[in-house]
DNA sequence: TTGCTCCTCACGTCACGTGAGGTGGC
DNA sequence: TTGCTCCTCACGTCACGTGAGGTGGC
């Protein structure tokens, strides 16, 4: 069986040396054995978890978390992911807020250095250039709403619209008739 | 001209009382003076510093960016806010992919809570919906790469694309020929 | 006298990063 | 002997939050 040394084990999975100390240290993931001079030995049983927690590391969550999890079959447990998509979403509005901000400020700023951001004029542009008139704009909307109510809000959020005028909006397009099955 | 205890003027902004000690012990926000038993007394000016500080921390600047924004006229300096956008835009993109590897995550653990996400099939069925056609659908690629590239990347990323598949899109989205003005 | 607000330390947070000072292995 | 890797503390980070222990003002 393959062994790893602690630097190798890091290098492997992109880390450094004093991450795994540190995980070593509040318990996630200990060495199981030392050679004589003290140094850790890892074996294919930490590489494998090691894995599992890089996985959920890159879905964001906390080393709490991870532990929670690690021990769990993969099959249950469903919820502290659930928890952190909607913090996700959470954290998504909030920064595309700072954005919005940001260019706001910018603007008065007069030197206004365009941002590359999409707004609202330049993607009613994209959809009309593509042929939509404003009755399909219309039954975007309402189709939208229907299908994927969050993703529309957040949409609306990320070109420029304030959440109120988004709540709006999304009230209104509840009220559009829905799509006749196509002629065909 | 009226004056402010430390509450007084953190309740004003929705902050808390440590929040001001924190910013007096750092030298970003102090009180110009004390009552004679040492209570901090805020003026005028204060309270419109704080206000350019809050704006600033609502766009997620860092203190240390706050600091040096502030003494600045506003009308240059534009380089510190447009590293923070930058930054919000790869943030975003992080946390999006964060968002997949939930999915994932979860699709894996077979019971299927299903999340409210937008996909790549929800969205052609909502333009479907709304009657775009499959060369409406290449138009509208199109036109979005033309004019916000880097939003149509992000967007491809957000319903779930990898970023070679979005890359891959955006190239053969830019070989698709300029719409023609409209007939009118 | 009783609450309320205020004060100043000092320590905790989260996930590591960064030395300092020292040892093992080829 | 020379580099390289490894070891164990201990302290720093960022923007506060949370007590503890004490004082002022009506």
């Amino acid at each position: 069986m393959r062994t790893y040394s602690i630097s190798q084990l890091a290098r492997l999975f992109g880390l450094s040396r004093s991450t795994l100390l540190y995980y070593d240290r509040i318990g996630l993931l200990c060495a199981p054995e030392r050679t004589s001079a003290g140094y850790r030995r890892y074996s294919q049983a930490e590489y494998k978890k090691l894995e599992r927690i890089c996985r959920f590391r890159g879905a964001g969550l906390s080393l709490e978390d991870v532990r929670h999890l690690l021990p769990s079959k993969e099959t249950s447990c469903a919820i502290i992911p659930e928890k952190r998509f909607k913090a996700l979403e959470e954290q998504i509005l909030t920064l595309r807020n700072q954005q919005h901000i940001i260019i706001a400020m910018l603007k008065k700023m007069k030197n206004g250095a365009r941002l590359p951001v999409l707004d609202k004029e330049i993607w009613t542009d994209i959809l009309a250039a593509a042929g939509m008139d404003a009755s399909a704009m219309k039954r975007w909307h309402g189709e939208f709403e229907k299908r994927a109510s969050k993703a529309h809000f957040e949409f609306l959020l990320s070109i420029g619209i304030s959440e109120n005028e988004a709540r709006q909006i999304q009230k209104w397009a509840r009220q559009i008739p829905i799509t006749p099955p196509k002629k065909s």
